[in-house]
Order: structure tokens, then C-alpha cells, then sequence
DNA sequence: TTGTATGCGTTATCAA
DNA sequence: TTGATAACGCATACAA
């Protein structure tokens, strides 16, 4: 690779000069600059960015920590990111945490060792795992989930008032017993859900019954077992929320093998759209949720702060939208 | 962020030393190694992967170029060339082309200038935007497409024997007008996948019509439009190959809005299996890629590169297999 | 307007 | 076994 050196004695000129020429500085002699150019051109000069972010202790990249990459949900988010941070010149780094605290903690330093520019990510646990990105005075944008503790830039959806209007559709749909598929405890989005299932219940004055709660992992097996679980006990539930589209998926395989049909025997409302949802028998019911505009706010977020933007922290509540399909009507 | 400097400092080493015991470089003395250690645990010292990236001339990244962040098989490909790479200390950069070439011109100058270890790349067109790549000596390994022209190592899919065999499939269950949905022309799996079908055709003995054939791109609306309009003519086929998942969506989008039943109307197999292959009805017959598996294949074997492996490149090509579902029966 | 010289934080070479 | 020192390639303060 071509280096600044051989730039400069190819135009006959110094390294500073072919700095300022190729960085657009003004100073610069139209002439000198053109020649300049022209040399970089030729030898094929491409800038060392590794160079370039030593000197400048910053570089042009930005970090996407997501906690599943085969989560459709969280590729969407992906390209809303990557989308924003391309037209302003960043290039996006996406690490797969895997729900694992280790492993976040791994990119994080990772992260800081290459000096990324900011970093937006889906919260696995508590804050912890994050911390040396504040230490550090790296700009941070929590995204899906909230970081307790932690003062920041955050782009949330209102899962809980989502998953109250699902629970009381169902409810208003003439289903007695709605029971809830979540994912673990202490998973904010999780927890959230559940809550608003709760809230839901409540207001129509349903006994909310514990039993018809269960927890898995976001995952398709688990949710699986969990449901197959939940449709065996002595009153099962007759309709069911359920917290993600990978669950849904795990939920609609123990119903199909129950020989529960989706609408007639379980209404049944799931988080998060997926291409297939109309091609399933009777079509998902779905409360979707605009992730590429996830994407697009956290990055322009996460942009200004790394622009100086010094105000105080902002959370951004966007909406998510119940899209009602066959599967919760009988 | 603490440097070297101020460890070298506080554990009154000079700074070699400290790069010395902290890289486990077995010429230091245990006790000075431990003070160091120490007083960069004291100090939170974490190195800068920047300069040391400058010095050492090659960063601990690996970068993956993908052509749709949102298709399963690329992000279990991602996730096999993650957890490759996570085990050897490297760390993954994910770039989506978005099947365009400019983007992916784009993403390969950043990776030049970001100095990245090596590629692996599903690339979107010919060769031509990843030459730099190879002007710098940078290592490179094309996934799911060959890279014609270039030498280097490939893991591939046998996507011409599972189209011949799948369509083969179509033939013994009884369909008589087998048609086949792909992508591109010049994509290289579409091209592959419709010889694959033909030489299945042509060794049946069937007439290959040739309007029974439909390109479109790998997406979901554009390969609904192609399927509704293969329904509509003439002599629609009773048979179908469709070349990837985010098609086969498509496809029964447009079979349910024409009222035409999987199996029975249209015996049907698509590329790529998927979590919700199962719950359409009738199920999904799919050729399943083993996608984590191309993702740790590729990961090795650019991680030997790296290592200085100076061998003949290499083609690995893995096997699909049939997983026949009823969407292909009737 | 241009050039010289220095430093970003690390590693590697060479002496000691 | 350790330390002083010189790069790596770029950007800028300062001098010219």
C-alpha cells in the first residue's frame, strides 16, 4: 500500500502538504493540490486508517452489540443503523452477545481497544458488562432495552402498553383464560410484557392466573417446551401472548403437534412481525414493532454525541402496532 | 485511558518491559512480571488496539461481507464465522452489500483502510470490486458464490446436484410441468440452481419448457410478482422450484391469494430451510445448506491464511440435503 | 502557502 | 534479563 511518503515525493511535494491537500484544507495551492491528487491517484494511495485513528484518537466506526443476529428483529435494527451511519461516513462493527454477559463484556473491550467511535447496544444484563464504555467517554445509545443506572441515549418501544392492548384484544375476542409466554426474568422487554399482560387483566377484572405464566428463553426449543407445558396443565389457557417471534414459532410448533388450531382453540398474539406471519394457517395475529426506525434514531443519536452534543440524556419511545390476523379471532 | 507509559511508571519498568510481561514473553523476570501486571490491573489498563494494529501492521479483525443482513443463511453464516473467529481472538466485522456493488466497493476500501486480517465474502457481481483486496495481499474467502477469475479459497454448496435432486424429487412424486423461480441472471447460485433443474429435466426426459422459468431478485416481492405471474399463464406448472427462502415467501404469498394449496395444486421445494418451514400447511419441503458450517469452514480457512498457509487455494464444496416435507407430494 | 518536526501508543531491534 | 530508541503512517503546531 501506497503510503503519504510516496505521495509526497511522487508530487514533489511534503507528507503535511499532502495531508492538507488530499483533507481539503483551502490553504492549499489549487495547483499543488491537483498534482497532488493526481500522484495519490496513480500510486493508488488509500489512507492508513489505522494511522489516521492513532493520531486522531477517534476512528470512523461505530458498534452494534446485539443479543441474537438471527433475531430478524435485531437485523432490522441493523440496517436502520447501518443505513444512518453509512450516509455520515461511519461504517458499523456488528457484535453478536448472544445473551451472554461474557460476551459482552468481551466486545466491549474489544470495542475500546480499536477506539470505535460510539457504541449502540441491546442491553444483555444489568450495566455492568458496559461500564469501561463510560469509563472510557465512549458515547453509548441503548437500544430495545433500557440501561438502569446508567444515564443515556436511549430508543425504546413501549412493549408494555403493546402488550396491554394485545392482552385486552384478546380479551375483548371472547377469550377467558389468557395465559403469557415470556422471555427470563430480569430481560427488561421480558418483564415488560408480562407487565403489561398483567395490566391488561386487571382492568378487564380477569383473575390473572399465575399458572398461566411461563418464562423461557427467547429461543425457539424452550418456548416450545414451555407452551407444550402450558397446554397440558388441567385448565389451559385459551389464548396466549407471547413475548417474541422466535417464541411464537416454538409456541405454533407444540400447538401444531397438540393438534391446537390457532383462533379456534387458542387465540393467540405474538411480538414482532415476520415475513412468514401471513403464511401460517389461520394468519398471525402480530404486534409489530418498528425496528429500522430503532435503527435509524439510535444511530442519528448516537451521531450527535459523538458530534459534541452534550444535552442530557434522551429516551425515545417509539410505538408498536397490533396488526390483527386470523389467529386471534375464533 | 491508561497507556503503557503510566504503568511502566508506577511499576518503575520502562515501557518495553511492560509490553514484554504483559505479552507473556517468558525472557522477563516472574517478579517484575507480576508488579506489572499489577499495576496495570491497578490502573484499568486496557492496550490500544490502534497502535498496536500500527505497529504490528494487521489488526485482530475479521471482516465478513454479506449480501442481505435480513436472509437466515447469511446470518448462520455469520454465526459459524463468528465463533470461529471468537475462539482464535478474532473479532468480526459485518458489512452488508446489500447485493450492491457499490456498496460493497465501498465496504472493501474501508476494510483497507481499517486494515483488517482478512475476507470473507459472499461476493455480489464479479471480481472486480474486491481486486484491491488482493492488490494489497489482503486474504480473502468467497462463501455461497465462487469468485470467477480469482484464486482463492471458496466454500461452496453443491447448489446444481440439490436443484437436480429436488427437482428430481418433483419428477417422482408425479408433477408434470415442473417450473422453477430464480434469481438473477449472473448471480451465480440462480444460475446454478436452474442448471441443476435442467439437468434434472433433461434427464427425466421432461420437455424443459422454457416459460415455465422465472428470475427475479432474491426478495420477497419481486419473487411474489414472478410466482403470480408463472400461475397465470397458459399452462401454469403443477411443480416448482423456488432458489431461496425469502422467495419461497413470496411464492405462497401469491399461491394463497390464487387459492392454490402447497402439495396438492403446486408441488413445491425451495432453497433454505427455515424456523417456519414446518407451520405453513402443508410444511415446507426445503434443501437445507448447512450455512454455521460454511461459516467455520470459511473462518478456518482464512484463519490459516493469515497464519502464512501459502498452499493452493482451496474449494471446499459442502452437500445440502433434501428434507422432504408435505409441499411436495399430494 | 509550504515544510519541518513531533507525537499518537505500541512493538521490535539493538546494546548493555 | 532489561532499557533506550526507532519505527509504524498520519495530522498538526510552529517556523519559514
Amino acid at each position: 500500500m501506497a503510503t503519504m511518503r510516496e505521495v509526497a515525493g511522487r508530487a514533489g511535494v511534503s507528507t503535511a502538504t499532502v495531508s492538507r491537500a488530499l483533507s481539503g484544507n483551502p490553504t492549499v495551492d489549487p495547483d499543488l493540490a491537483a498534482r497532488v491528487r493526481s500522484a495519490a491517484h496513480a500510486l493508488g494511495y488509500r489512507p492508513n486508517g489505522v494511522a489516521r485513528s492513532l493520531r486522531r484518537q477517534t476512528t470512523a466506526v461505530l458498534a452494534l452489540i446485539i443479543s441474537d443476529v438471527e433475531n430478524p428483529f435485531f437485523t432490522a435494527i441493523a440496517r436502520g443503523v447501518e443505513d444512518t451511519a453509512q450516509s455520515a461516513g461511519y461504517s458499523v462493527v456488528l457484535c453478536n452477545s448472544d445473551e451472554s454477559t461474557a460476551k459482552e463484556r468481551r466486545y466491549v473491550d474489544v470495542l475500546l481497544q480499536e477506539q470505535v467511535a460510539g457504541v449502540i447496544v441491546s442491553p444483555t444484563s444489568a450495566a455492568g458488562a458496559l461500564e469501561p464504555l463510560w469509563d472510557n467517554g465512549t458515547p453509548v445509545v441503548a437500544v430495545d432495552r433500557p440501561l438502569p443506572g446508567l444515564e443515556c441515549d436511549t430508543v425504546l418501544v413501549d412493549s408494555r402498553v403493546a402488550a396491554n392492548v394485545a392482552t385486552t384484544h384478546l380479551a375483548a375476542q371472547g377469550y377467558q383464560r389468557i395465559g403469557c409466554l415470556t422471555g427470563p426474568v430480569g430481560v427488561h422487554t421480558a418483564d415488560d410484557r408480562l407487565a403489561g399482560y398483567r395490566d391488561a387483566l386487571r382492568a378487564a377484572k380477569r383473575r390473572s392466573a399465575a399458572d398461566l405464566v411461563r418464562r423461557a428463553e427467547f429461543r425457539t426449543v424452550g418456548a416450545k417446551r414451555s407452551a407444550a407445558d402450558l397446554f397440558g396443565i388441567a385448565e389451559p389457557p385459551d389464548g396466549l401472548l407471547v413475548a417474541n417471534s422466535t417464541m411464537a414459532t416454538g409456541t405454533l410448533e407444540a400447538m401444531s403437534e397438540l393438534g391446537l388450531r390457532a383462533g379456534r382453540d387458542v387465540g393467540l398474539v405474538a411480538f414482532d412481525d415476520s415475513p412468514w406471519a401471513t403464511l401460517v394457517d389461520p394468519p398471525l395475529t402480530v404486534i409489530s414493532q418498528p425496528a429500522y426506525q430503532i435503527g435509524t434514531m439510535a444511530a442519528q443519536l448516537l451521531l450527535a454525541r459523538i458530534g459534541g452534543d452534550a444535552r442530557a440524556p434522551r429516551t425515545i419511545t417509539l410505538n408498536a402496532q397490533l396488526v390483527v390476523r386470523g389467529s386471534s379471532h375464533r
